[in-house]
DNA sequence: AACTATTAATAATT
DNA sequence: TAATTATTAATAGTT
């Protein structure tokens, strides 16, 4: 009596988003369970302090910490601010409470001004962007008509991607008809 | 002459700290390693966001974020201590000096992590206007290189395809920094 | 959740 | 620090 088993193993995939929702969900449920498993023995094997968030494709939050998160992201915190207060509270402020606080106040103001920057800038390359949009359109309609107005940039760029994909097809294969030359591959999106 | 072989792997070890100072920092790194980079793969095979901190056994602090430690460290707090967010400057704080601290330290990682964006839109706005520049490059060659013009000859037909295959690539490019940056999601109870 | 063929990680060593 | 190798651990595809 024989029954045939599947012979399925394990295969190598590609690092890039999973397609499927149902894979991609059990696919995180498994290598969060690793992740936080080899955060864990680290911990224990090299006296390591470690932290690990994770938010799931879902929005829910799991994290690990030794000896907790709290305690690591304090540490961090406190290592990456360029003044040196603790952001835990009924510790004692060094140098003065009203130091610590203009010095807070500064470092604000500092970072408003940078984004009041970016958003220059940013405004700024929409303009550009706007320009070249028009152009695009222009081109667009010389090229195919004005029938496929009022598709959004991403469809638009994905149904010229195929024309010109199918353009390219064609003109290789009448070159190799023609010259009977080496055709190059074209990577497919 | 016989060189003898050394005839070694890996041993099965039991999780408990590890003796050796020395052992211990090589485990570290290359376990480090390893974490961090399944924290990546997790991070793009689910669309999840990720961060991790590790403090070596010597004090050294090692991160690693996607989108960025601060980005998905914000969001950790923000479920995990809700303050009221008034999103104006120089409000009046109650509740001690420690209150106002803590409230300008939240303050600050949240314009650090606006500006975070910001600097992320501006790339992908300069990545978008490179594919533009391309579709341009790209359109003036399928206008002025017809088929009874140069697509026939050699260096037409590269100069076609090489534009193609910069079109394509940063198309690729800019669907995987889509998939990268994953909406955020209310998480669940 | 369990299974299995296969890939990936890694402890010991050079 | 980096490379090698024997072995253990993780996991993709499937049930």
């Amino acid at each position: 009596m024989v029954k045939s088993r599947p012979r399925t193993g394990r295969k190598k995939i590609e690092i890039k988003r999973i397609g499927s929702k149902k894979v991609r969900e059990s696919c995180f449920s498994k290598r969060r369970a690793t992740v936080f498993n080899k955060a864990n023995e680290l911990a224990i094997l090299c006296g390591a302090m470690v932290a690990v968030v994770f938010f799931s494709p879902n929005g829910r939050v799991f994290s690990f910490g030794h000896p907790s998160v709290d305690a690591v992201g304090n540490r961090f915190l406190a290592d990456h601010a360029p003044y040196n207060s603790t952001a835990s509270s009924s510790t004692q402020i060094e140098g003065g409470t009203n130091a610590v606080i203009r010095e807070l106040e500064r470092r604000e103001r500092e970072l408003r001004d940078v984004v009041a920057q970016a958003n220059i800038k940013h405004s700024e390359m929409l303009k550009e962007a706007r320009l070249r949009e028009s152009r695009d359109r222009l081109m667009n309609i010389l090229q195919h008509g004005g029938d496929e107005m009022g598709l959004n940039d991403l469809e638009e760029s994905e149904k010229l991607l195929t024309a010109v994909e199918i353009l390219i097809e064609e003109r290789e294969n009448k070159m190799l008809q023609d010259n009977a030359m080496q055709a190059r591959v074209v990577p497919k999106p």
